[in-house]
DNA sequence: TCTTATT
């Protein structure tokens, strides 16, 4: 039927699709896009996402029957770099008004239902968002996920912070529980689900109590970063940074967006159990004086 | 008060 030439043409064929096929699997790059607005379309991504390079394809998961968006997407790059760009373009920025959460496609589901490094934060001070949250923990280590519930229409005062790693999330459990966040204290654990939570219910047959403790002991300070930096840069613009003083409440800046991502884990050994924010108009337009996100209070 | 995901 075929000559021997057109069968090794036709294998050559098929091995060079084989070849492409994986090639493009290992060179092209997923992102799982969660938290979207149920009004967020595949359109409204594309042109949200494109500034970070060339998109191979978008899906954006829709209930079968309704066509109703399920409020999470696939961006899938064809450079693993664009995709990288991308994830530091728009994790938690605002898309139609809510913070996008930007991870890595994770298709595992085991590996992405794992609670080892996984903490739950609960007490948290109504000022500190899904971003403050991020920027204040990733001096610790690697973060996968995070999230403080409710937070576009208001913290409803706990959170989910996933590290990478176990040692990362023990490392922030054990430097954070107890201090004083935005003037409330921070209770930290181990992430329980849901069987865990009932077992341990059905254990001591009581639900447990915490009282927000006015002492101001030991006190931190958690920084919304990311999200401000457009309003950083208008403040900037109008001039109206010396404006502040220092007595009011911190403000995020570009600088510490920079500094809880690079920071080193020297700085996070020693948090100072009474620490100020640096006043806004000190760290807007200045050189990097500190690689910590804690201030010294003198 | 203990998340998240059907390419």
């Amino acid at each position: 039927m075929f000559h021997e030439t057109q069968l090794i043409s036709i294998s050559l064929v098929l091995l060079d699709i084989t070849i492409c096929g994986r090639m493009n699997q290992e060179m092209m790059a997923s992102l799982y896009v969660g938290d979207l607005h149920p009004e967020v379309t595949e359109a409204l991504l594309a042109w949200t996402f494109s500034p970070a390079g060339r998109i191979h394809s978008i899906r954006l998961c829709r209930d079968w029957k309704t066509r109703s968006s399920l409020g999470y997407a696939f961006v899938n790059f064809e450079q693993r770099a664009d995709a990288e760009r991308a994830m530091e373009m728009f994790h938690f920025e605002l898309l139609m008004g809510r913070p996008m959460r930007v991870q890595w496609s994770q298709r595992d589901k085991s590996l992405r239902n794992s609670s080892i490094g996984n903490l739950f934060i609960k007490n948290l001070d109504k000022s500190i968002d899904t971003l403050a949250l991020f920027h204040t923990f990733s001096a610790f280590g690697k973060v996968l996920s995070c999230k403080v519930v409710g937070d576009e229409k208001g913290s409803e005062g706990y959170g989910y912070v996933h590290f990478e790693s176990a040692e990362a999330a023990d490392f922030a459990m054990n430097r954070l529980n107890g201090k004083v966040l935005n003037g409330r204290k921070v209770f930290i654990e181990r992430f329980k689900s849901r069987e865990e939570r009932k077992a341990q219910v059905g254990q001591w047959g009581w639900k447990p109590v915490f009282v927000d403790v006015a002492q101001q002991k030991e006190e931190c300070q958690a920084y919304p970063v990311h999200q401000n930096r457009q309003r950083m840069a208008s403040m900037q613009a109008q001039n109206l940074a010396a404006s502040f003083s220092p007595s009011q409440k911190v403000e995020p800046c570009l600088d510490l967006l920079w500094t809880a991502q690079t920071i080193q884990s020297q700085y996070v050994q020693n948090i100072p159990d009474v620490v100020q924010p640096v006043p806004v108009h000190q760290q807007t337009g200045g050189t990097i004086t500190s690689t910590s996100p804690f201030t010294m209070f003198e």
